[in-house]
DNA sequence: CTGACAATAGAACGATCGTTCGAAAAATCA
DNA sequence: TGATTTTTCGAACGATCGTTCTATTGTCAG
């Protein structure tokens, strides 16, 4: 790797870092050359705009995400354990250390909603795929036999997204562990739900076709 | 009301449509001066400093959530119909015209979860209070026998309080309805699991209990 | 109408913002 | 090694930041 490629990665490292604590507009190239040790123009020159660095930052994440997270889910079995590993690997990425602010996602989520561009797209693009994954993966232990057959799976995906957000965003503001608890108790609730199947339910028959 | 009250009424309302769009640290005097028509002076005498500014953002939200949200439930039968309409009315506020940026206390929370400070303080502070409404709603329903004796209130409030940031993040991420449907749904599903009583859930039975 | 006081404006402050440019230093290749 | 390219730096740019003054305007009671 030449020198270039590697100070690239160790300002962005920092940038991300950086970013889950005052955003990514609150990462500034003035604070992140002194941070990094380097100059503000020296810094600057890797990049060439501060909405290329934004960027840069939000693909490393992805990377990083994507090893940390859903690459290691990927290889548990395939149905519930699957979904299981994605929930908790999703927690254990919100405390990564290498994010002391935070999992900068949400962070980028809120403040990017306004604000059309390269960077929102990138956002955008790689929630949307994330989702995707959590409904294929409950779409897999439908297939298995670990969930009911008529189970929505993007309601699924979207419960899980909430059940996952509201943790991230409880820890951090009260700072306790107790919401820690609460997600996993959600969790289980959701995956009781995604397991009976309807007829034991009230008001349902039982049903063959889902969609 | 004096002349003063009244330009500084005016000025938080508009910086608190401002903030909901940039966040926070967004609302800059200059362009919040431009914005109402005055001179940055002019309007800086109001707050005396940055921080104040945000703190009357802050307040100004507090008690709009309050006389459109809160209140208006506190009118409805309790019990159930008190809790259906934190939720609805919830909703509604994440969409409210006077903040074209969604949410400001979820704005708010993400910018200010790592930034220790009074204005920080003061939104820990409202959450707390709103979680506190949302549990205490559904204890009035416990004691009501709208739901489950045994139901964890707390628990319950933490699931209502995650649908909405689900639904506030996707609905401004994707700006799509759909996941207003999903937050919909999710919220039925809390709502069946706390009213059926625990004794029947693992095995089938047709209880009494609907809506 | 006048005097007191509240409200607003204008100009300027040092600091920092993202960005540009040309030169020095370091790394790479012949 | 020498030549060349890549990487880094220092200085400066205009713009804007929050904030502080002083001066001017507007409001309102006596």
């Amino acid at each position: 790797m030449s020198k270039g490629e590697d100070s690239r990665k160790e300002i962005v490292a920092s940038a991300l870092a950086m970013a889950s604590e005052v955003g990514l507009e609150g990462v500034t190239i003035g604070a992140l050359a002194e941070r990094t040790g380097r100059s503000k123009s020296g810094l600057f020159a890797h990049f060439g705009s501060k909405e290329e660095l934004q960027i840069a930052i939000l693909d490393e994440a992805v990377d990083r995400f994507v090893s940390l997270v859903v690459s290691p889910a990927l290889k548990e079995k395939r149905g519930l354990p699957r979904v299981r590993a994605l929930f908790e690997r999703w927690l254990a990425w919100a405390r990564a250390d290498f994010m002391p602010g935070g999992c900068i996602f949400m962070a980028a989520t809120v403040e990017l909603d306004d604000r059309p561009g390269p960077t929102r797209d990138r956002l955008v693009s790689s929630e949307k795929d994330w989702l995707g994954v959590l409904s294929g993966a409950a779409k897999i232990a439908v297939d298995e036999g670990h969930f009911r057959p008529d189970l929505d799976c993007d309601q699924f995906a979207f419960e899980l997204y909430a059940i996952a957000h509201g943790y991230h965003t409880l820890a951090r503001l009260f700072r306790d562990r107790a919401s820690e608890k609460r997600a996993r108790a959600a969790f289980d609730r959701l995956l009781r739900d995604a397991t009976i199947s309807t007829e034991t339910r009230p008001s349902a028959r039982p049903s063959a076709k889902h969609h």
